[in-house]
DNA sequence: CAAACCTTGACACAATCTTGCTAAGGTTGG
DNA sequence: CCAACCTTAGCAAGATTGTGTCAAGGTTTG
């Protein structure tokens, strides 16, 4: 009505079915207008950000979780820091350094970061 | 043996079981050393590792799979910026631009990414 | 106003994730 | 050499994800 579609009209279009349309939007990768009534409305740019979400999932072959905490990654700054500390700590132990020496500070540098989002 | 702990004493200290070490290496979130006869050795910031993430998935309240993905985003430049992409675009449209406007640029931006991952 | 929409909620089911356990076999240390 | 570890492979089961369908009720429109 208002400038866009209904959800079954959305559905057709872009190969999503209602139900999926909904589910899209209670994991909150979408957030459609509504009108007074409550009824969801899918203007064009939802509508391509629908059709473009199905090309990246089944391009790179991932979840609607996956592109859901990719989104948590992004809105949250505390998670993103904690995980990427986590993620920048190497997996093997180059093999040269004294133990010694490595377990006091690449290591202490994510737990200093959970620690930190701890206090807040 | 070889500086490092062997499978069982590592799930002792760091609260992993031995079956979920096993995992968590399956899933490529650890990469432990191994012996020559193929047993895998713990060493001290792995151990750390694994501590600092039982604390990230409680405190986040995520899974295992959210911090793989987040690994993968970091790992593969092409997903990362087809998922930013994807994100960047706003979930409502702003309420005062004409669609015809609209629809033109930021809506195709990631359109354009997916289809240069294509090319490749 | 009645047909054809829309809403939320629930039940259901396949697929996957997370986790434990067991089996068959190699390694190691006393 | 043998007890106590390690390895991989597999079955199993509860939890979550992704999806359909149906019910009860409000809205829009011819």
């Amino acid at each position: 009505m208002t400038d866009g579609l209904t959800i079954n009209e959305a559905a057709e279009t872009t190969g999503w079915s209602p139900r999926m349309l909904r589910y899209l939007e209670r994991v909150g990768l979408i957030e459609p207008n509504r009108t007074g009534a409550g009824y969801r409305v899918f203007g064009p740019g939802e509508l391509q950000r629908l059709r473009t979400l199905r090309e990246l999932l089944a391009r790179f072959d991932c979840a609607l979780s996956d592109v859901a905490f990719a989104k948590r990654l992004r809105d949250d700054e505390g998670i993103r820091e904690a995980v990427d500390a986590w993620l920048e700590a190497p997996a093997e132990r180059p093999e040269g350094v004294h133990q010694g020496d490595w377990l006091g500070w690449e290591q202490q540098k994510h737990q200093r970061l959970l620690a930190l989002s701890d206090a807040a």
